[in-house]
RNA sequence: GGGCCAUUAGCUCAGCUGGUAGAGCACCUGACUUUUAAUCAGGGUGUCGGAGGUUCGACUCCUCCAUGGCUCACCA
């Protein structure tokens, strides 16, 4: 206590007297051994049950309320089920249960023991036999009726938002939601649920910035893993077919409303598959996922009317001709591309091939357009180092993207499994890394050995949970969905 | 990292062209035996984000710093 002592104000002084004067009256403010006859959830619903049979219940939960009328009292009680109004009477449970009642402090954790009755302005209301605290409050909560609003606190006290901000909590539970109706889906599909390193020797899957840390007993450096990719195809190898992974990835890059620094991602392998089978799974995995969530198909978000039943399917080259007016279906040299990109204002000196700037017209342009849920398939190949190319045409790949608002949802391909064009992929990401673009896949020796033993081909498909869960919340910050979102370390 | 904005009591916020800090909630004391944003009477609990500067005088103007938000760049 004395180390606080500092930044003890005065409503914490308080709240500390009175804690010392209750030890001292041998009353014990952290009890132990409460049992709870039912939720409050639960006692609401029973009102005419429990009534009928003159029972007693006993509830537990935090004092948000406390209205004292000289002799007697009223408190609102909230646990996660729900809130009850209690009602305590001097001459009912004596002078002395009285008054501790009454010098309970908003935020006190309390159990009690009581029978029910309606009020006069109908009311269910719990009237108190007996009580005891259960956790002392020592710090104040927020004000009543706006809660908390700065965010920098709200993510700091992440507690304290969930205790004084309803919406919050619902938010994590649709998360949960969401998170088992995938697992729920993906486990009737007879997917496998796997567990694969976040610790890497070489930081593979994606194009990204890796977190190092080190290994002292190996005296090795390792990466903390940007995808879970490789991996799982090394499963396809050994012969699993169906096998999914939910965990975090870690980027070592900027924050931003749609970035933080771990982030939570589905990946699913599926052998015998190509990304038509998987562009049709992650339609129905949204769909089913949604519907559990929010009973609907049609949501808002961002002001936008987002409609989950109908879903486009195009091309990268045709989207980015329906929306710019340029048309790159006849255009054969990167000369013709780059002068392309000048009239529109793109920035592609740097860029070597004609892919990256078709890819450059649909990030820059066409991407944020995307309102309505849209597939967009033949991704250049050059941007695609992972993915197997069209057999019509082999500049672009058998890949899609899926959009919904503005934001990628979805990533997903037919995995590239032939060694020696993964070999040959892998040595232009090299090429890249040297010069200069350390986000650049990096080589990886043993997953090329995995594909030479023969991986069956199959489609494989990443989604962004955080991202997900943002869309189907209505949440416009990652933060919002994230219940310890990265923030600078206090002091 | 760049640009813009914000930072005043535990919380939500006022505070004018520079004159020495306020409200509501919360908290404490008292009244009140069915209230529910309970009410009534009293009590202000503050390094005005930090450090400099200008000024007789700074919450207010200037500079720098810190933290956060939005945004741009990079990315999912």
């Amino acid at each position: 206590m004395a180390e606080q002592e500092t930044d003890l104000n005065e409503l914490m002084i308080e709240r500390r007297k009175k804690l010392d004067d209750l030890k001292k009256a041998g009353i014990e403010p952290y009890n132990n051994d409460f049992v709870r006859s039912h939720s409050i959830t639960e006692v609401l619903d029973n009102f005419d049950k429990l009534t009928a049979e003159e029972k007693k219940v006993k509830i537990a939960g935090r004092v948000m309320a406390l209205r004292d009328h000289g002799k007697s009292s009223f408190a609102d009680l909230v646990d996660l089920s729900g809130k009850v109004q209690l009602y305590a009477k001097k001459g009912e449970v004596g002078e002395e249960k009285y008054s501790l009642f009454t010098d309970l402090n908003i935020g006190d954790h309390i159990g009690i023991e009581g029978t029910l009755f309606e009020t006069g302005r109908g009311e269910i209301t719990v009237r108190i036999q007996e009580f005891k605290l259960l956790a002392k409050s020592l710090r104040p909560l927020p004000e009543k009726w706006h809660g908390l609003k700065d965010v920098e606190l709200r993510y700091r006290q992440r507690y304290v938002d969930l205790i004084v901000n309803p919406d919050v909590k619902e938010t994590f539970i649709a998360r949960s939601k969401i998170i088992h109706g995938i697992r729920g889906y993906l486990e009737e599909k007879n997917f496998l649920e796997v567990q694969t390193p976040l610790m890497h020797p070489i930081a593979g899957g994606a194009a990204a910035k890796p977190f190092t840390t080190h290994h002292n007993a190996l005296d090795t450096d390792l990466y903390l893993r940007i995808a879970p990719e490789l991996y799982l195809k090394r499963l396809l190898v050994g012969g699993f077919e169906k096998v999914f992974e939910i965990g975090k990835n870690m980027r070592n890059e900027g924050l931003s409303r749609k970035h933080n620094p771990e982030f939570t991602t589905l990946e699913l392998y599926q052998a015998y598959a190509d990304y038509e089978d998987i562009m049709d799974t992650t339609e129905e995995l949204i769909k089913t996922v949604a519907e559990d969530v929010l009973d609907d198909l049609e949501i808002t978000y961002n002001d936008h009317k987002i409609d989950l039943n109908s879903w486009n399917r195009m091309t990268m080259v045709e989207a980015v001709n329906n929306h710019t007016g340029v048309d790159f279906t006849n255009v054969s040299t990167l000369e013709e591309a780059k002068s392309l990109a000048e009239e529109n204002n793109l920035e592609c000196e740097e860029k070597v091939s004609i892919g990256e700037i078709i890819n450059e017209f649909f990030e820059e342009i066409v991407e944020e357009k995307l309102i309505q849920p849209t597939f967009i398939t033949q991704y250049p190949v050059e941007v695609s180092p992972l993915a197997k190319r069209n057999s019509d045409n082999p500049a672009f790949t058998d890949r899609f993207e899926l959009f919904i608002a503005g934001n990628e949802i979805a990533n997903a391909f037919s995995e590239l499994n032939d060694p020696i064009d993964q070999k040959e992929r892998f040595e232009k990401q090299m090429e890249q890394r040297e010069a200069g673009d350390d986000e650049a896949h990096r080589m990886d020796q043993d997953f090329i050995r995995a594909l030479e033993y023969g991986m069956p081909p199959a489609g494989g498909l990443g989604i962004g949970l955080d991202r997900l869960v943002m869309l189907l919340t209505g949440s416009e910050s990652i933060k919002e969905v994230i219940l310890f979102p990265h923030l600078r370390p206090e002091n």
